[in-house]
DNA sequence: GCCATTTAATTCGAGGCTCGAAAAAAATAG
DNA sequence: CTATTTTTTTCGAGCCTCGAATTAAATGGC
């Protein structure tokens, strides 16, 4: 409750948790006395009333610190945050990881984030967990990038040397998930127990949550919703298969029929954002290519989250990434594919929202998993009561 | 574990549950207390051994019954089990669902199972649950049947009237959900936390466990497999839409195929086994058609199958009911799709078995389904520990 | 300025579930 | 018949939770 809501009495939380106010002050008292909580005087909204007055609980910013990290095909971005969350150090360098060898990749995050510690404030607290959010495919227990779009080179294991370097906890999760976790957090209402978040960018990712929890893979991250087969024996992916919707709503692929390369042509993995303008620019003059390329890739997008629907009923969906700034074009399409394929859901009132901007809500997402982890850790290790030793002291 | 294991000591509980044995003490005399379970003299393997012998335990079969139903196309069937699983009343009736108004349904079936309660041996438990299995789509909560292809009638409630008529608890499922679960506590080791049950039958249905627990829908029973799009713009399905798994492996697919229909044509859904059986036979002589029928059948399912393992990584799958007949001929196709389309996955490497009855497996997950819930509410109901009282007197 | 009132937080004793240690129960071995 | 062995039960204690009573810390009114 103290993560959700700074600055509220213990009153407050026996209210909205239904534990009673005993139970309360016990907690309280423990994690206050642990430094993992602080307590200011005044009530919740500074009107002195008769009584007396709430204390206020928040908790203390510096009884942790987590470290996050972004890598990306061109840059690997660190920040790290205290116990309540807020920024208090930040680095984002490039880095080219086409060119990278396996053991660069460790390396370079590991650098990175040695010297975003170097430049914490004074008086700050220990650093106590690391979450790293990648691309691609990674292990369930978080310990290596299995596959990743962004190297030729598979299992780079991760976890394990910045576990060495910092001793501290650390995962590896896909980007996507820390996505979807980014979006809950925020915005529980609206992303509250089933949505999906689905990355367009120069693949197609998905982070999906259902019931409240993140559905990851049996071995996997998982959730490959970019290779779902959209059309059987259809346009080559580049993942060497043939018909995924990545294959259709890629950038490569819009790229690949706005051009009108033909469906069979190799998927190119170096295409600018400038590029993608320009086909968006063509869509707006009328150029029909590029403006079959945005339907193909709504059609095929429609298609992969209609089956979800089929699977488990719909839900909200939230595109993230730089692909959403065709979402004009792509909309149509996408909601024809829905209502088309799935007449019990008007294609219609799927809530959807866009996101254009990936790299905010990966780090964020890393950061609320790395500080709700800590919260369980404490929440375990916290010192039993002691009360019968100290009355028969 | 007594719902697992009849004949255990108190010994062996505590060994395998961890709990110590005065924990398994406590828990077990109450039970004794209130006739959930009985003891019985003598070592679990029957060899007397030095010391204090064993006491047995088990559940007392006349605790509680449960009332398992399916309901299908052509037939009723009931049966009521006692505490421990052991079948002790058993009715299956015609009955002609597709001429039957809305209405006739929960009629019909509280009729059946009163009529089964009255052959009930003398000295058997009351009745304290039912559970009913039906193909199509059920509501999570499972009051009622939303969509059936059984009948033309929609959201036709069940859970209120059978809980007016018998005064007890009583649930809706959708009979692939009640397949997983049966094949789940009949073969844990097999169809472990995750594995997929895929009925082959007029349509397609899935039952599909994942970290131990089915998915369902977020608001109905979900897991639409046989709606899945396999061919965007392809053959027409009986639920009106084009290119679903069911169109190409449901019973009035490979029928259409097999007689060269054309895949516009519409559904017939009065195909006789019989019929089925020609196509087979054909097949067997080296008809194109039907060949080519059962590998498109193979082919869908497979893609859908791959799909699912790009969702949550590969796992055991479970074909049942009368189409498995023709597994010869799907299999081959079915595996080169799962390979085709994800080459993480072996295709050979998918592990699948065939259970060509579905009735029994749908019974069984009834009836497990029911004793487990009840299970847990006699946990929960169970009258805490009276021992402060006891004492002061 | 003091005391009644109000509101928040803490303390105290008890209940429920669990455990380990000790005791009791029920058999065999000699 | 007694020592030994094995299983089960009993007893006391620890933890977490709660409700009731108490304490703490403010304001309001005379």
């Amino acid at each position: 409750m103290l993560r959700r809501h700074a600055n509220v009495s213990r009153k407050h939380i026996s209210q909205e948790t239904g534990l009673s106010a005993s139970t309360v002050s016990a907690i309280t008292s423990e994690l206050l006395d642990e430094a993992v909580i602080v307590s200011l005087q005044g009530t919740e909204d500074g009107a002195l009333r008769r009584g007396r007055p709430q204390v206020r609980l928040s908790l203390n910013p510096n009884a942790a610190l987590v470290a996050s990290a972004v890598q990306q095909l061109d840059r690997i971005a660190v920040t790290v945050c205290d116990y309540t969350g807020k920024t208090i150090a930040e680095i984002d360098r490039p880095f080219r990881a086409r060119e990278a060898g396996p053991e660069e990749f460790p390396r370079m995050l590991i650098e990175t984030i040695s010297d975003a510690l170097t430049t914490l404030p004074p008086g700050a607290g220990q650093l106590e967990r690391i979450e790293l959010g990648v691309q691609g495919i990674t292990d369930v227990e978080g310990t290596a990038m299995l596959w990743s779009p962004i190297t030729r080179y598979r299992n780079i294991g991760m976890k394990e040397a910045l576990e060495d370097a910092f001793a501290v906890p650390a995962r590896v999760s896909n980007d996507c998930c820390m996505i979807a976790l980014a979006l809950h957090w925020r915005d529980p209402e609206r992303f509250a127990d089933n949505f999906a978040a689905v990355l367009l960018s120069h693949g197609i990712g998905m982070g999906l949550m259902l019931n409240g929890e993140l559905l990851t893979g049996i071995r996997s991250s998982a959730t490959e919703f970019g290779h779902l087969s959209h059309m059987p024996h259809g346009a080559l992916c580049r993942c060497g298969r043939s018909g995924c919707i990545e294959a259709y709503a890629g950038d490569y692929a819009i790229y690949r029929r706005a051009t009108n390369a033909g469906s069979e042509s190799a998927p190119r993995n170096d295409i600018a954002q400038a590029e993608m303008s320009e086909i968006m620019e063509a869509a707006k003059n009328g150029d029909a290519d590029s403006i079959a390329a945005f339907a193909e890739a709504g059609e095929a997008l429609g298609t992969g989250l209609a089956n979800m629907f089929a699977l488990v009923d719909p839900f909200p969906v939230a595109l993230v990434g730089h692909g959403t700034r065709a979402y004009g074009f792509i909309e149509g399409p996408l909601r024809r594919a829905i209502g088309d394929i799935n007449p019990y859901v008007s294609g219609s009132g799927i809530e959807i929202s866009c996101f254009p901007d990936e790299k905010p809500l990966i780090m964020e997402g890393c950061t609320i998993t790395a500080l709700l982890e800590l919260d369980e850790e404490i929440a375990r290790s916290t010192a039993p009561h002691q009360k019968v030793f100290t009355d028969a002291v």
